[in-house]
DNA sequence: GATCACATCCGCCATG
DNA sequence: ATCATGGCGGATGTGA
């Protein structure tokens, strides 16, 4: 029997519970049960929800899980210093440790985060990274693993981690059928940058809002700074200043996102081969996409193409 | 995969 | 005095 341990904290997100499920209903699939599935806490006992209902849990040592997942909330959370010392002491023991929604900045408090990929919500992922510099923020993945860390973006994104989890414990056949009777798709689609939070932030000046207008409609000019200061008519030192402080990135980095967000979508939509997309997106160099792919989006353009007999996922 | 040229970013400082 | 501005240069990242 594997162990799938969830902690949780006064004022998690019930939501988060959800991640049990696939588990769960894999015990019933299967031919005989796989997990044991535990709620766990610092100190043990009822734990409140952000709902106001309460959730019994167990208290836990270093053996608590092959698995130890962190729950979330609907804010950003922080731990007590009891609990980050027990999660430091359990990581070392688990074959997987992960979190689901801002559950991410308590394991990050832990120091396990550090230097490796990560995702959280993407309300929050912006404060993250800035909390914590030294990891790699995915945020627009639904989920990341990354050495036996696994972390999945806000709420409903754990069940798909969740799968992911099944597939290498189960195979594919069986995590398929947990999304089935689940009624979630296998393999979702697209990142979480459907809602693309980071884009729409909208600029407060009109200077930048232009500017943001100039590059979604001139996507295959060159874009460079020098450019677009000129757009916005001010310096390229004056303006990549007030564009860092009004969309919290630097206007390089803003027209590579739009630029992969929009051969996102065109890949998606189907129809386009990647060279056309490359084109029409200013990327000219199928390469030059790719790289960019990679690093926005962690996957290359072809893992967003409509899907056939298997799209894969996160690797 | 290594290397080189170039763009970007950002702290610092002078100016208006 | 404070604040916005813009030039300079070095560290870093990216493309070829």
């Amino acid at each position: 029997m594997k162990k799938i341990g969830l902690v949780i904290f006064p004022g998690f997100q019930a939501l988060d519970l959800s991640v049990l499920t696939p588990f769960e209903l894999a015990n019933s699939l299967a031919p005989k049960p796989v997990y044991e599935l535990a709620i766990l806490s610092e100190t043990g006992g009822m734990v409140s929800t952000t709902m106001g209902v309460s959730v019994d849990s167990k208290a836990f040592g270093p053996d608590a899980a092959d698995t130890l997942l962190i729950g979330g909330s609907t804010s950003i959370p922080t731990a007590s210093p009891g609990l980050l010392k027990k999660l430091r002491a359990v990581a070392p023991r688990t074959r997987r440790i992960g979190s689901v929604c801002t559950g991410a900045f308590i394991l990050a408090e832990t120091g396990l985060l550090d230097g490796r990929q990560a995702t959280t919500h993407w309300y929050a992922a912006r404060d993250f990274q800035m909390q914590f510099p030294a990891v790699k923020v995915m945020e627009d993945r639904i989920y990341t693993t990354d050495e036996g860390i696994w972390t999945s973006a806000g709420m409903t994104a754990c069940i798909d981690m969740a799968l992911a989890m099944l597939s290498d414990d189960l195979g594919s056949e069986m995590s398929r059928a947990i999304a089935r009777k689940m009624v979630v798709y296998h393999q979702r689609p697209g990142g979480q940058s459907q809602f693309s939070a980071l884009l729409e932030l909208e600029p407060r000046s009109d200077r930048i809002r232009n500017v943001f207008n100039f590059i979604k409609r001139n996507l295959r000019s060159e874009l460079s700074v020098e450019q677009l200061a000129d757009v916005a008519h001010l310096s390229p030192r004056q303006f990549t200043r007030i564009f860092q402080t009004e969309t919290g990135q630097s206007p390089a980095r803003a027209v590579e996102r739009i630029r992969v967000e929009s051969a996102r979508i065109l890949i998606e939509s189907g129809g386009h081969t990647i060279e056309r997309v490359a084109e029409h997106t200013g990327f000219d160099d199928t390469e030059r996409m790719r790289r960019a792919f990679r690093r926005i989006l962690g996957q290359p353009p072809q893992s967003f193409k409509p899907i056939r007999s298997n799209g894969k996922m996160a690797a």
